[in-house]
DNA sequence: TGTACATCAGTGAACGCGCGTTCACTGATGTAC
DNA sequence: TGTACATCAGTGAACGCGCGTTCACTGATGTAC
């Protein structure tokens, strides 16, 4: 590890999060990799003995994020509870996921990084889902409604509360509220 | 108008016109003033007889975009349906307009334009929640829920439903399908 | 334990690029008389 | 109808800037003997 001065040790983590803050603060057009680079203490160059590129670091950012996100969401699904309490509890992990890595959800959802672009990161959004509709499906046993469907529709939700009001100093609380409500009703929707 | 060749005689909407495109094809980074004054045929300086700047051109793009998606929103909401047809009506319009004006949807929701930069922005984007909500009164009429979070709650599953779902090639029927199922559960959940 | 050496992870200078914006200017338009 | 002139809407050159990426390089590390 060795922090010689002339070898950082621990570059690549270092620059992944010097890359998250540069995001979250400038968004994903002002991240560049020269401020990185400085934010780290090191030459532009070095970054190209740890990433391919700008893209590369992006798509790495996004990958840990999916995985941080999925890690989160199988936590709360591991619970014994009643299955719309779940994905109610699903919808705060989600919120509270964008409030708390917000640069790594901007590297996952505004970045422009389509689906198709990398193998590694689509498998790792695909993760996320997949998690989540393992918790759906015992909400729609004796059900005709396809789980996959209902996933999508949550995260549609929660990705729309967080993009048009989740941001800004009190929206975080209010959008809470807001989602929440959102999926009791649709909850009630899908007993109905 | 007389397009003398010196005097272009229409620039003002012939860059709005060549910004959205640049949008549409390279996302709100790739947009440069420099190409839509390309695009016009006309120097970049000439910009500045008509906008203030990069950003005042992305405001004005989306201000046109609010009124675009008012209107549309408007038109339907004239018709003497049922309340919540006239719901799942505002979703396909919703969709629609994010479909087949790409680039002014980009300039509304993903360009970084928070609400409080420009107050014209901010009133125009006003214009399109009224019209919703207008249309969600009669829905709740008897109901103790709030016709503003309604409409809250419709904006952020349209929006989250364009962003991760509406994207490339088949995505646009599928999408209105899931989109129209998500409102018709949501909504049984309103009436329950 | 000591030494030779391959490998690794950085440096620093340089490149070409296109950007947004400014400036003094000039050609075209339209209005007053 | 003709002319003088103010106003308007462009030009084109220039600026400083920071970017991503490349290159040959060098200092540090760690391994084989």
């Amino acid at each position: 590890m060795a922090k010689s001065g002339y070898h950082h040790g621990n570059l690549r983590p270092a620059l992944l999060n010097a890359a998250l803050a540069l995001i979250e603060e400038k968004g994903p057009t002002g991240f560049t990799l020269s401020e990185a680079a400085r934010q780290a203490g090191v030459t532009p160059a070095a970054i190209y003995r740890h990433f391919a590129g700008r893209d590369d670091l992006l798509i790495a950012a996004a990958i840990q994020g999916h995985q941080i996100l999925a890690q989160n969401m199988a936590a709360i699904i591991v619970e014994d509870a009643a299955p719309d309490v779940i994905l109610r509890a699903a919808g705060r992990v989600f919120l509270d996921f964008a409030r708390s890595h917000p640069g790594h959800y901007i590297a996952m959802f505004e970045s422009g990084l389509h689906p198709g672009v990398n193998a590694d990161l689509d498998s790792a959004g695909a993760g996320t889902q997949a998690v989540m509709t393992r918790a759906t499906q015992r909400l729609l046993e004796g059900s005709d409604i396809d789980g996959k469907m209902v996933t999508a529709h949550m995260l549609a939700l929660c990705h729309g509360m967080v993009e048009l009001f989740a941001r800004g100093p009190k929206g975080a609380a209010n959008t809470e509220k807001m989602l929440d409500s959102a999926l009791q009703i649709y909850l009630r929707g899908i007993r109905a």
